[in-house]
DNA sequence: CCAAAAGTGTTGCCTATACACCCATGT
DNA sequence: ACATGGGTGTATAGGCAACACTTTTGG
């Protein structure tokens, strides 16, 4: 599924069936996997129809399904994927496929409710500990704007002083030495920041039980 | 795969191969998914003439592997499967089967060394954040025994006393109220505890960006 | 009385949140 | 000047590692 932050709010694309069974119901761009298709490859090509694969920033896979009764005509084992579009981008979309909000899903076909609720976990989770904000954030920013996509994907407020701190310190964030023009309302000039690394890469990866600091050289005991 | 602490290390459950390809190579338990039949449900098929399933503390589905050239014979689509053991155990193997230490694993069949790899990876992260633990330890114990079993999965040195503390703070560990015997050579005997729940769970949800104890966005869940 | 093992008290460091204050711009 | 939005300084709180110290046993 392909996730990205428009308007202020999560939303994720769906795809509106016109055949049984769910016909009319919202549903994830998927397909069948051909022989000798790597997952991501099938991924990226049932995507090539509905968005420009590049505009993807980040792709990852999650979970796979397999209840056998989660197609009515028969067995299916699908293994779902997330993909990110940075908020600067505008995919075309084709006629039937549209942008929804997370939040305010409509009844989908299949268990794909349940599987964007994972991704949605998911997603949250390592806006926490990994770097991933650079997949759904524009090449450079102000950290108000950093801030609106974070309220966004996370569901609840973040303030930009502290968001600027953790990231800055973390070396997740850097300064582009360029400004932003203020409003019309006036106000200082925002400072512009870029992502430090533009593939994910984990930052805080120990919450606690983390190896003696002193220990890592000598080796082993 | 299968996983236990063993003697103070990390062991893989391991299935000699008879016939090519990778014959008298070391391989993880597997095979194919049956119609009708759920992924989880499979694997405990394939587990059965391996280990009795009920002894299994915890399961869960990690990534699943798509490359078409993984298995020479052809394209194979596999999802891996990690099992734990508690330590207490002691399952009686078939004679093509074996118990190997996770950081000492021979050459092994297919791409089944880096899913091993990966495996280990997301079990030592779930040690910090969850309470995974319990699928690990015995019914009690004491800190000094569950820090051992830390040490063998973690792959580094955990004092007994912060252990116990970070686990009694977030109420992962409860006391029994009883207490162990000392050994011959004296001291104070060891109160016995247990883990408060024998399911996973989160225990460490946010490392940062915790939401605002007061300011949760309505409807944003 | 001493050694061994378990558990507690205490300290210091680090990280993160909250909030006050200062800075730069438009009107 | 003043309003507006951006950024920094500082206080506070909490979690964790390290280590000293106390407790309880066997010899």
């Amino acid at each position: 599924m392909v996730m990205q932050v428009r308007a202020g709010r999560l939303h994720v694309m769906l795809w509106r069936r016109a055949n049984e069974p769910f016909a009319g119901a919202w549903a994830l761009p998927g397909g069948p996997l051909l022989p000798d298709e790597t997952l991501g490859a099938s991924v990226a090509r049932q995507l090539a129809s509905k968005v420009e694969v590049q505009q993807l920033s980040h792709l990852e896979q999650l979970e796979t399904r397999s209840d056998p009764d989660r197609d009515p005509r028969g067995r299916t084992v699908a293994t779902a994927y997330l993909g990110l579009v940075p908020s600067h981008l505008d995919p075309a979309l084709p006629e039937d496929t549209a942008w929804h909000p997370t939040d305010g899903l409509p009844e989908t076909a299949f268990d794909h409710g349940s599987i964007v609720g994972s991704a949605l976990g998911r997603l949250r989770a390592k806006l926490s500990y990994t770097n991933v904000g650079f997949a759904l954030a524009p090449p450079t920013f102000s950290i108000a704007e950093l801030r609106d996509i974070y309220v966004a994907a996370l569901g609840y407020e973040v303030t930009a002083t502290n968001l600027q701190r953790v990231l800055l310190r973390r070396g997740v964030l850097e300064a582009t030495g360029e400004t932003a023009a203020p409003g019309r309302a006036g106000g200082r000039p925002a400072m512009r920041y870029r992502f430090a690394s533009p593939a994910l890469e984990v930052t805080d990866p120990f919450a606690v039980l983390k190896p003696p600091s002193d220990r890592i050289l000598p080796g082993r005991r």
